[in-house]
DNA sequence: GTTCTGCATCTACCATACAAGATTGCGGAA
DNA sequence: TTCCGCAATCTTGTATGGTAGATGCAGAAC
């Protein structure tokens, strides 16, 4: 399967300039490489990746259009900075339709469900216990986005993936913080809750899980208060 | 207050042309003046707006990044076909979110609410009454907003604005078709039960709001399988 | 010392020119 | 009549120059 970039709008795996000036400009700035607040221009994103300002000026289009820019006509473009109330909303909206997700999968029946869920957190532990939190944090998306492929909505997670930049910031500079064994704990009693097709245990558990990420944020606040509103 | 469009991601209520193009194409495309196939081309809308293909080009970017508009580089640009598959998802995704916007609704207890909801359905009873199917359109519109105004969460309503307008299309394909009366009771329905505090009772009257939509569209896909893919 | 003015310099916006791939249709050969 | 190949002509992608507006600083006026 030819893995489709997810900045390619054309249906065709092509690999337009513009495209890869996307890609490494969203890599820069949810790694905080690019930290929120730091002053940008075309010319200087042109020279830097020896492109001409076109290309970057379409980059800059889409990135700002993702809320990640923020373009400033004749002023200047700025790295956005996070918007607390945004990161509020945004979790409500992931709230949203993970609890719809996980409450219709504990309502359905499908053999093959709990021998998935099993093999993802065994490999959750496998990179908890090595201590490699880069491969937890993507086993971790693995996890809930592989929960909107089994209940068969796996197009509407990724059109919340979008929204989801703005959480992954946050939790790019939390990221030793995180408790691996507390959320791999947390996902086994939603995988039981599944399993016991009880929808009201699997919306509680998936509750619980998500709400750990609102203390993360106002810790987040008040040790890197720059990057917000 | 100054109306700061959809379009604008400057922050600042600026416009410039390529703003005003995404405008003009994002209206003609949502009402069915360019159908779902037609083929465009940046030289044809430049020359139909009197600007250059630079303005153009930057609302396609922005176009196709909304799933308006289909971007084959080198070969031509069409409006996108309509997704049955995307618009189930969309509905998905809409059925998750006012869901939990009116159970949070109905659980809180604010006494400004049942005026403001009332008001409305007043409006669209006139409207109705009036046979002003576009009027009534915009409250219905209106009505979904301001749950979600009511709820706290405004800008996640924006947030999925943006899906809503593959929704649109096809609700545009059956404007005459609508049963206002119909959705006037449904509404009521939902305020009742809101006012009553009863959560599962809204979330219900909800969920049956909403799923009407379902049969609308497979009357749709049948009545005009060209717009389809 | 303070405030204001004007210019140098930056920005993003728009227009234009060129490049390169894709499509179409026509003409010739089998 | 059918099929193949080439060329004219589409398309979008990229580069570059010019323009108007915003900014910041230097220097004059008070």
């Amino acid at each position: 399967m030819t893995e489709a970039t997810s900045a390619d709008i054309t249906g065709s795996g092509e690999e337009t300039m513009a495209m890869r000036v996307v890609e490494a400009l969203r890599d820069d700035i949810v790694t905080m490489a690019m930290k929120p607040g730091d002053v940008i221009s075309e010319s200087d994103i042109a020279g830097r990746y020896g492109v001409s300002r076109q290309p970057v000026r379409e980059a800059f289009i889409r990135l700002a259009q993702q809320g990640l820019l923020l373009i400033r006509p004749k002023r200047a473009t700025v790295v956005k900075k996070i918007s607390p109330e945004g990161v509020r909303q945004s979790r409500f909206i992931r709230e949203s339709i993970e609890v719809e997700i996980i409450r219709r999968l504990a309502s359905q029946t499908r053999n093959d469900v709990p021998g998935v869920l099993a093999a993802l957190i065994g490999e959750q532990e496998e990179a908890s216990a090595a201590g490699d939190s880069r491969r937890f944090h993507i086993l971790d998306e693995l996890f809930h986005r592989t929960l909107a492929r089994l209940a068969g909505v796996e197009y509407a997670w990724q059109l919340i993936d979008d929204h989801k930049m703005q959480l992954d910031r946050v939790r790019y500079l939390t990221l030793g913080v995180s408790s691996a064994q507390r959320a791999i704990a947390e996902h086994r009693e939603i995988v039981d809750a599944v399993n016991r097709h009880d929808p009201a245990a699997a919306e509680a558990a998936m509750r619980a899980h998500l709400a750990r990420a609102e203390v993360l944020l106002n810790q987040t606040i008040r040790d890197f208060p720059d990057y917000f509103e």
